[in-house]
DNA sequence: TAGATATTAGTAGTAGATACTAAAACATCT
DNA sequence: AGATGTTTTAGTATCTACTACTAATATCTA
Protein backbone atom coordinates (compact mmCIF):
# COMPACT_ATOMS: atom_id res chain seq x y z
CA UNK A 1 0.00 0.00 0.00
CA UNK A 2 2.94 2.38 0.90
CA UNK A 3 3.32 2.62 -3.30
CA UNK A 4 -0.13 3.67 -3.85
CA UNK A 5 -0.17 6.36 -1.37
CA UNK A 6 2.78 7.58 -2.48
CA UNK A 7 1.81 7.73 -6.02
CA UNK A 8 -1.07 9.12 -5.11
CA UNK A 9 0.79 11.85 -2.58
CA UNK A 10 2.43 12.54 -5.65
CA UNK A 11 0.07 13.45 -8.07
CA UNK A 12 -1.39 15.48 -5.37
CA UNK A 13 1.31 17.34 -5.19
CA UNK A 14 1.95 18.02 -8.69
CA UNK A 15 -1.27 19.00 -9.01
CA UNK A 16 -1.66 21.55 -6.31
CA UNK A 17 1.82 23.14 -7.14
CA UNK A 18 0.06 23.81 -10.49
CA UNK A 19 -3.05 25.65 -9.12
CA UNK A 20 -1.06 27.34 -6.53
CA UNK A 21 2.58 27.54 -6.29
CA UNK A 22 2.79 29.81 -3.29
CA UNK A 23 3.13 26.88 -0.83
CA UNK A 24 6.56 26.23 0.89
CA UNK A 25 7.67 22.65 1.44
CA UNK A 26 6.53 23.49 5.36
CA UNK A 27 3.31 24.17 4.36
CA UNK A 28 2.83 21.39 2.09
CA UNK A 29 4.35 19.06 4.40
CA UNK A 30 1.94 20.21 7.02
CA UNK A 31 -0.89 19.87 4.39
CA UNK A 32 -0.29 15.96 3.77
CA UNK A 33 0.83 14.83 7.42
CA UNK A 34 4.50 14.19 6.49
CA UNK A 35 7.88 15.03 7.09
CA UNK A 36 9.60 18.13 4.95
CA UNK A 37 12.07 15.58 3.86
CA UNK A 38 9.30 13.44 2.13
CA UNK A 39 7.93 16.77 0.39
CA UNK A 40 11.48 17.46 -0.92
CA UNK A 41 11.60 13.77 -2.04
CA UNK A 42 8.78 14.00 -3.71
CA UNK A 43 9.93 17.44 -5.31
CA UNK A 44 13.05 15.91 -6.81
CA UNK A 45 11.80 12.47 -7.93
CA UNK A 46 9.03 14.60 -9.87
CA UNK A 47 11.04 17.43 -11.09
CA UNK A 48 9.64 20.17 -9.40
CA UNK A 49 11.32 23.44 -8.66
CA UNK A 50 11.73 24.92 -4.99
CA UNK A 51 9.13 27.93 -4.06
CA UNK A 52 11.51 30.62 -5.48
CA UNK A 53 12.15 29.15 -7.97
CA UNK A 54 8.44 28.81 -8.73
CA UNK A 55 7.96 31.95 -7.89
CA UNK A 56 10.24 33.50 -10.32
CA UNK A 57 8.84 31.45 -12.84
CA UNK A 58 4.88 32.73 -12.55
CA UNK A 59 6.85 36.28 -11.92
CA UNK A 60 8.79 35.94 -15.14
CA UNK A 61 5.93 35.11 -16.98
CA UNK A 62 3.57 37.30 -16.19
CA UNK A 63 6.66 39.99 -17.23
CA UNK A 64 7.18 38.74 -20.59
CA UNK A 65 3.71 38.87 -21.20
CA UNK A 66 3.12 42.47 -19.86
CA UNK A 67 6.07 43.66 -21.32
CA UNK A 68 5.79 42.08 -24.79
CA UNK A 69 2.30 43.21 -25.21
CA UNK A 70 2.11 46.26 -23.17
CA UNK A 71 -0.90 48.17 -24.85
CA UNK A 72 -2.32 45.08 -26.05
CA UNK A 73 -2.93 42.18 -23.31
CA UNK A 74 -4.01 39.29 -24.99
CA UNK A 75 -5.30 36.16 -23.73
CA UNK A 76 -3.14 33.68 -25.44
CA UNK A 77 -0.10 34.08 -27.78
CA UNK A 78 -0.02 36.54 -30.29
CA UNK A 79 1.84 34.99 -33.29
CA UNK A 80 0.82 36.74 -36.09
CA UNK A 81 -0.90 40.39 -36.70
CA UNK A 82 -1.46 42.94 -38.99
CA UNK A 83 -2.94 45.89 -37.97
CA UNK A 84 -6.71 46.56 -39.34
CA UNK A 85 -6.07 43.09 -41.27
CA UNK A 86 -5.81 40.05 -39.52
CA UNK A 87 -4.54 38.47 -36.81
CA UNK A 88 -3.61 34.76 -35.25
CA UNK A 89 -3.02 33.83 -31.94
CA UNK A 90 -2.65 30.55 -29.70
CA UNK A 91 -3.87 29.01 -26.74
CA UNK A 92 -3.18 26.69 -24.56
CA UNK A 93 -5.93 25.39 -22.87
CA UNK A 94 -5.66 23.27 -19.19
CA UNK A 95 -7.86 21.86 -16.63
CA UNK A 96 -7.51 24.98 -14.53
CA UNK A 97 -10.24 26.20 -17.30
CA UNK A 98 -12.77 23.58 -17.50
CA UNK A 99 -15.72 23.32 -15.00
CA UNK A 100 -15.11 21.44 -12.28
CA UNK A 101 -17.04 18.34 -13.41
CA UNK A 102 -15.72 17.88 -16.59
CA UNK A 103 -12.71 18.02 -18.72
CA UNK A 104 -14.81 20.78 -21.57
CA UNK A 105 -13.26 24.24 -21.55
CA UNK A 106 -15.47 26.57 -20.06
CA UNK A 107 -16.61 29.56 -23.45
CA UNK A 108 -15.63 32.24 -21.71
CA UNK A 109 -11.89 31.41 -22.29
CA UNK A 110 -12.46 30.97 -25.96
CA UNK A 111 -14.34 34.10 -25.85
CA UNK A 112 -11.89 36.06 -23.95
CA UNK A 113 -9.05 34.87 -26.80
CA UNK A 114 -11.67 35.53 -29.71
CA UNK A 115 -12.49 39.25 -28.05
CA UNK A 116 -9.07 40.56 -27.36
CA UNK A 117 -7.73 39.37 -30.69
CA UNK A 118 -10.27 41.05 -32.03
CA UNK A 119 -9.17 43.90 -29.82
CA UNK A 120 -5.51 44.05 -30.44
CA UNK A 121 -6.43 44.48 -34.11
CA UNK A 122 -7.68 47.58 -34.47
CA UNK A 123 -5.24 49.78 -34.72
CA UNK A 124 -6.11 52.50 -31.68
CA UNK A 125 -4.68 52.82 -28.55
CA UNK A 126 -7.86 51.73 -27.20
CA UNK A 127 -10.33 49.31 -28.80
CA UNK A 128 -13.86 48.84 -27.04
CA UNK A 129 -16.47 45.96 -28.17
CA UNK A 130 -19.87 47.08 -28.91
CA UNK A 131 -21.70 43.79 -30.01
CA UNK A 132 -20.80 40.17 -31.12
CA UNK A 133 -22.44 37.38 -32.12
CA UNK A 134 -20.99 34.19 -31.68
CA UNK A 135 -21.56 30.25 -31.91
CA UNK A 136 -19.87 27.49 -29.93
CA UNK A 137 -19.08 24.99 -32.01
CA UNK A 138 -17.34 22.11 -30.33
CA UNK A 139 -16.37 21.16 -27.43
CA UNK A 140 -12.99 21.75 -26.49
CA UNK A 141 -10.87 19.42 -24.22
CA UNK A 142 -8.55 20.45 -21.46
CA UNK A 143 -5.09 20.30 -22.97
CA UNK A 144 -6.25 20.91 -26.68
CA UNK A 145 -4.53 23.97 -28.07
CA UNK A 146 -6.83 26.67 -29.83
CA UNK A 147 -5.85 28.55 -33.14
CA UNK A 148 -7.55 31.69 -33.16
CA UNK A 149 -7.86 33.78 -36.73
CA UNK A 150 -9.04 37.52 -36.90
CA UNK A 151 -9.69 39.13 -40.09
CA UNK A 152 -11.27 42.74 -40.14
CA UNK A 153 -14.01 42.53 -42.96
CA UNK A 154 -15.41 46.47 -42.28
CA UNK A 155 -14.04 49.49 -41.56
CA UNK A 156 -16.38 52.52 -40.95
CA UNK A 157 -15.01 55.63 -38.94
CA UNK A 158 -14.03 54.20 -35.80
CA UNK A 159 -16.46 51.04 -36.15
CA UNK A 160 -14.57 47.56 -37.15
CA UNK A 161 -16.54 44.50 -37.85
CA UNK A 162 -14.03 41.80 -37.40
CA UNK A 163 -14.75 37.86 -37.57
CA UNK A 164 -13.46 35.26 -35.50
CA UNK A 165 -12.84 31.95 -36.62
CA UNK A 166 -11.22 29.51 -33.49
CA UNK A 167 -9.86 25.44 -34.52
CA UNK A 168 -8.68 22.80 -32.91
CA UNK A 169 -6.44 20.90 -35.26
CA UNK A 170 -8.78 21.31 -38.32
CA UNK A 171 -11.93 21.88 -36.49
CA UNK A 172 -14.21 24.46 -35.88
CA UNK A 173 -15.16 25.23 -32.56
CA UNK A 174 -15.94 29.01 -32.57
CA UNK A 175 -16.75 31.36 -34.45
CA UNK A 176 -17.96 35.25 -33.61
CA UNK A 177 -18.86 38.20 -35.39
CA UNK A 178 -17.64 40.86 -33.52
CA UNK A 179 -18.20 44.85 -33.32
CA UNK A 180 -15.41 47.04 -31.79
CA UNK A 181 -14.63 50.86 -31.76
CA UNK A 182 -11.64 52.15 -32.01
CA UNK A 183 -11.16 55.07 -29.03
CA UNK A 184 -8.24 57.85 -29.51
CA UNK A 185 -6.27 57.85 -26.16
CA UNK A 186 -8.30 59.06 -23.62
CA UNK A 187 -6.53 62.18 -22.22
CA UNK A 188 -2.34 61.47 -22.48
CA UNK A 189 -0.24 61.87 -25.32
CA UNK A 190 1.87 58.98 -25.59
CA UNK A 191 4.46 58.49 -23.10
CA UNK B 1 27.88 67.17 -5.36
CA UNK B 2 27.38 64.06 -2.80
CA UNK B 3 24.04 65.25 -2.77
CA UNK B 4 22.91 64.92 -6.49
CA UNK B 5 24.81 61.94 -7.15
CA UNK B 6 22.81 60.09 -4.34
CA UNK B 7 19.74 61.72 -5.41
CA UNK B 8 20.10 60.84 -9.17
CA UNK B 9 20.94 57.27 -8.30
CA UNK B 10 18.24 56.77 -6.11
CA UNK B 11 15.84 57.82 -9.10
CA UNK B 12 17.46 56.05 -11.44
CA UNK B 13 16.98 53.06 -8.70
CA UNK B 14 13.35 53.62 -8.60
CA UNK B 15 12.99 53.62 -11.95
CA UNK B 16 15.09 50.89 -12.78
CA UNK B 17 13.20 48.65 -10.26
CA UNK B 18 10.20 49.05 -11.51
CA UNK B 19 10.97 48.41 -15.14
CA UNK B 20 13.14 45.18 -13.99
CA UNK B 21 12.33 43.91 -10.53
CA UNK B 22 14.16 40.63 -11.15
CA UNK B 23 17.74 42.55 -9.81
CA UNK B 24 19.91 41.31 -6.66
CA UNK B 25 21.69 44.17 -5.16
CA UNK B 26 25.12 42.26 -6.43
CA UNK B 27 23.76 43.21 -9.59
CA UNK B 28 22.75 46.71 -8.88
CA UNK B 29 25.72 47.76 -6.99
CA UNK B 30 27.52 46.72 -10.03
CA UNK B 31 25.75 48.39 -12.32
CA UNK B 32 25.65 51.64 -10.35
CA UNK B 33 29.66 51.24 -9.53
CA UNK B 34 28.62 51.27 -5.64
CA UNK B 35 29.18 49.19 -2.80
CA UNK B 36 26.38 46.46 -1.79
CA UNK B 37 25.92 48.47 1.53
CA UNK B 38 24.41 51.84 -0.45
CA UNK B 39 22.44 49.94 -2.36
CA UNK B 40 20.68 48.72 0.22
CA UNK B 41 20.49 51.78 2.23
CA UNK B 42 19.08 53.23 -1.19
CA UNK B 43 16.84 50.64 -0.57
CA UNK B 44 15.85 51.21 3.09
CA UNK B 45 15.70 54.76 2.73
CA UNK B 46 12.88 54.05 -0.73
CA UNK B 47 11.11 51.67 0.94
CA UNK B 48 12.03 49.56 -1.90
CA UNK B 49 11.79 45.47 -0.80
CA UNK B 50 14.27 42.96 -1.97
CA UNK B 51 14.76 41.25 -4.62
CA UNK B 52 12.55 38.06 -3.44
CA UNK B 53 9.79 40.09 -2.64
CA UNK B 54 9.55 41.52 -5.54
CA UNK B 55 9.61 38.46 -7.30
CA UNK B 56 6.79 37.84 -4.80
CA UNK B 57 4.32 40.26 -5.74
CA UNK B 58 5.17 40.24 -9.14
CA UNK B 59 4.26 36.98 -9.15
CA UNK B 60 0.93 37.41 -7.10
CA UNK B 61 -0.25 40.03 -8.91
CA UNK B 62 0.06 37.96 -12.19
CA UNK B 63 -1.63 34.95 -10.71
CA UNK B 64 -4.39 36.80 -9.15
CA UNK B 65 -4.95 37.93 -13.08
CA UNK B 66 -4.83 34.50 -13.88
CA UNK B 67 -7.35 33.28 -11.52
CA UNK B 68 -9.99 36.38 -12.08
CA UNK B 69 -10.32 34.84 -15.64
CA UNK B 70 -10.47 31.17 -14.49
CA UNK B 71 -10.47 28.95 -11.57
CA UNK B 72 -13.98 29.71 -10.00
CA UNK B 73 -16.58 28.35 -11.60
CA UNK B 74 -18.39 31.16 -11.13
CA UNK B 75 -17.00 34.69 -11.99
CA UNK B 76 -18.36 37.53 -9.59
CA UNK B 77 -19.75 36.42 -6.15
CA UNK B 78 -23.19 34.25 -6.61
CA UNK B 79 -25.85 36.20 -4.33
CA UNK B 80 -29.04 34.59 -5.42
CA UNK B 81 -30.03 31.84 -7.36
CA UNK B 82 -33.20 29.74 -8.21
CA UNK B 83 -31.71 26.99 -10.61
CA UNK B 84 -34.14 26.80 -14.31
CA UNK B 85 -35.47 30.52 -13.54
CA UNK B 86 -33.36 33.62 -12.18
CA UNK B 87 -29.92 34.37 -10.49
CA UNK B 88 -28.47 37.04 -9.40
CA UNK B 89 -24.42 37.76 -9.11
CA UNK B 90 -21.93 40.71 -8.45
CA UNK B 91 -18.47 41.43 -9.73
CA UNK B 92 -16.52 43.73 -8.29
CA UNK B 93 -14.23 45.34 -11.14
CA UNK B 94 -10.34 46.37 -10.47
CA UNK B 95 -7.95 48.22 -12.73
CA UNK B 96 -6.50 44.15 -13.49
CA UNK B 97 -9.51 43.70 -15.61
CA UNK B 98 -8.75 47.39 -17.74
CA UNK B 99 -6.47 47.46 -20.53
CA UNK B 100 -2.62 48.70 -20.41
CA UNK B 101 -4.02 52.36 -21.90
CA UNK B 102 -7.21 52.72 -19.87
CA UNK B 103 -9.62 52.47 -16.82
CA UNK B 104 -12.19 50.66 -18.88
CA UNK B 105 -12.81 47.15 -18.05
CA UNK B 106 -11.96 44.85 -20.62
CA UNK B 107 -15.50 42.94 -22.39
CA UNK B 108 -14.64 39.40 -21.65
CA UNK B 109 -14.95 40.26 -18.31
CA UNK B 110 -18.04 41.19 -18.24
CA UNK B 111 -19.04 38.52 -20.62
CA UNK B 112 -17.04 35.58 -18.38
CA UNK B 113 -19.63 37.26 -15.80
CA UNK B 114 -22.76 36.64 -17.38
CA UNK B 115 -21.53 33.48 -19.22
CA UNK B 116 -20.60 31.96 -16.00
CA UNK B 117 -24.41 33.03 -13.99
CA UNK B 118 -25.66 31.81 -16.98
CA UNK B 119 -24.44 28.42 -17.16
CA UNK B 120 -24.91 27.77 -13.53
CA UNK B 121 -28.58 28.82 -13.88
CA UNK B 122 -28.76 25.34 -15.64
CA UNK B 123 -29.98 22.63 -13.13
CA UNK B 124 -27.58 20.17 -14.50
CA UNK B 125 -23.62 18.58 -13.51
CA UNK B 126 -22.74 20.92 -16.98
CA UNK B 127 -23.96 23.18 -18.93
CA UNK B 128 -22.11 24.21 -22.78
CA UNK B 129 -22.93 27.55 -24.39
CA UNK B 130 -24.16 27.18 -27.64
CA UNK B 131 -24.28 30.87 -28.92
CA UNK B 132 -24.93 33.85 -27.55
CA UNK B 133 -25.52 37.86 -28.76
CA UNK B 134 -24.10 40.17 -26.79
CA UNK B 135 -23.81 44.15 -26.41
CA UNK B 136 -22.34 46.07 -24.79
CA UNK B 137 -24.03 49.43 -23.42
CA UNK B 138 -21.84 51.72 -21.44
CA UNK B 139 -18.21 51.38 -20.73
CA UNK B 140 -17.73 49.68 -16.92
CA UNK B 141 -14.33 51.57 -14.99
CA UNK B 142 -12.14 50.17 -12.57
CA UNK B 143 -13.77 49.99 -9.49
CA UNK B 144 -17.12 49.98 -10.00
CA UNK B 145 -19.30 46.64 -9.31
CA UNK B 146 -21.32 44.96 -12.14
CA UNK B 147 -24.65 43.21 -10.93
CA UNK B 148 -25.75 40.81 -13.45
CA UNK B 149 -28.90 39.37 -13.29
CA UNK B 150 -29.75 36.19 -15.43
CA UNK B 151 -33.33 34.81 -16.36
CA UNK B 152 -33.94 31.25 -18.28
CA UNK B 153 -36.70 32.47 -21.03
CA UNK B 154 -37.34 29.32 -22.57
CA UNK B 155 -36.88 25.39 -21.71
CA UNK B 156 -36.69 23.45 -24.56
CA UNK B 157 -35.50 19.91 -23.91
CA UNK B 158 -31.76 20.13 -23.13
CA UNK B 159 -31.46 23.48 -24.65
CA UNK B 160 -32.00 26.59 -22.59
CA UNK B 161 -32.55 30.40 -23.60
CA UNK B 162 -30.99 32.63 -21.01
CA UNK B 163 -31.07 36.46 -20.61
CA UNK B 164 -28.87 38.57 -19.01
CA UNK B 165 -28.71 41.96 -18.16
CA UNK B 166 -25.72 43.71 -16.30
CA UNK B 167 -26.11 47.09 -14.42
CA UNK B 168 -23.71 49.49 -12.71
CA UNK B 169 -26.21 51.35 -10.56
CA UNK B 170 -28.94 51.52 -12.53
CA UNK B 171 -26.91 51.92 -15.61
CA UNK B 172 -27.17 49.15 -18.28
CA UNK B 173 -23.99 48.56 -19.53
CA UNK B 174 -24.41 44.87 -21.33
CA UNK B 175 -27.47 42.62 -22.56
CA UNK B 176 -26.62 39.21 -23.85
CA UNK B 177 -28.75 36.46 -24.84
CA UNK B 178 -27.49 32.95 -24.13
CA UNK B 179 -28.15 29.45 -25.94
CA UNK B 180 -26.91 26.52 -23.32
CA UNK B 181 -27.24 23.02 -23.52
CA UNK B 182 -27.66 20.98 -20.33
CA UNK B 183 -25.49 18.12 -20.31
CA UNK B 184 -25.70 14.79 -18.31
CA UNK B 185 -22.57 14.21 -16.34
CA UNK B 186 -20.78 13.24 -19.10
CA UNK B 187 -18.95 9.78 -17.70
CA UNK B 188 -18.27 9.72 -14.00
CA UNK B 189 -21.23 10.08 -11.94
CA UNK B 190 -20.01 13.23 -9.50
CA UNK B 191 -17.35 12.74 -7.47
C1' DT C 1 39.99 72.30 9.24
C1' DA C 2 35.87 70.75 11.90
C1' DG C 3 31.46 68.78 11.27
C1' DA C 4 28.09 66.69 8.53
C1' DT C 5 26.92 63.56 4.95
C1' DA C 6 27.79 59.60 2.23
C1' DT C 7 29.91 55.34 1.48
C1' DT C 8 31.98 51.09 2.61
C1' DA C 9 33.25 47.07 5.57
C1' DG C 10 32.05 43.54 8.32
C1' DT C 11 29.37 40.55 11.63
C1' DA C 12 25.30 37.95 13.25
C1' DG C 13 21.03 36.17 12.04
C1' DT C 14 17.03 34.82 8.76
C1' DA C 15 14.01 31.93 5.37
C1' DG C 16 13.75 28.47 2.37
C1' DA C 17 15.93 25.91 0.42
C1' DT C 18 20.00 21.97 -1.71
C1' DA C 19 22.95 18.06 -0.98
C1' DC C 20 24.11 14.57 1.62
C1' DT C 21 24.32 10.65 5.24
C1' DA C 22 22.08 7.62 8.13
C1' DA C 23 18.66 5.66 10.84
C1' DA C 24 13.97 4.06 11.52
C1' DA C 25 9.49 2.38 9.94
C1' DC C 26 6.90 -0.37 6.96
C1' DA C 27 5.77 -3.75 3.50
C1' DT C 28 6.62 -8.07 1.08
C1' DC C 29 8.10 -12.59 0.19
C1' DT C 30 9.38 -16.96 1.54
C1' DA D 1 9.63 -15.08 11.92
C1' DG D 2 13.47 -13.26 9.28
C1' DA D 3 15.70 -11.17 5.38
C1' DT D 4 15.12 -7.77 1.96
C1' DG D 5 13.59 -3.76 -0.24
C1' DT D 6 11.03 0.51 -0.19
C1' DT D 7 9.56 4.59 2.06
C1' DT D 8 9.87 7.94 5.46
C1' DT D 9 12.12 10.68 8.77
C1' DA D 10 16.12 12.94 11.14
C1' DG D 11 19.88 15.63 11.08
C1' DT D 12 23.99 18.23 9.41
C1' DA D 13 26.53 21.35 6.35
C1' DT D 14 26.07 24.66 2.85
C1' DC D 15 23.84 28.17 -0.23
C1' DT D 16 21.59 32.74 -1.66
C1' DA D 17 19.90 36.98 -0.97
C1' DC D 18 18.93 39.12 2.07
C1' DT D 19 17.87 42.23 7.23
C1' DA D 20 19.66 44.50 11.14
C1' DC D 21 23.26 46.37 13.14
C1' DT D 22 27.99 48.56 14.37
C1' DA D 23 31.85 50.91 13.03
C1' DA D 24 35.18 52.85 10.17
C1' DT D 25 36.52 55.62 6.24
C1' DA D 26 35.87 58.89 2.45
C1' DT D 27 33.96 63.08 0.63
C1' DC D 28 31.84 67.42 0.75
C1' DT D 29 30.66 71.75 2.70
C1' DA D 30 30.66 75.72 5.63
Amino acid sequence: MAKLRKRQRQEALSELLERNPFLTDQELAARFGVSIQTIRLDRMELGLPELRERLKQVAEQAYGRVKSVSSTDIIGDLIEINLDESALSVLDTDSSMTFAASEIVRGHHIFAQANSLAAALVDAPVALTGSAQIKYLAPVYAGQRIVAKAKVTKIEGRKRLIKVRSYVGDKDVFVGDFTLFALANSSEDKR
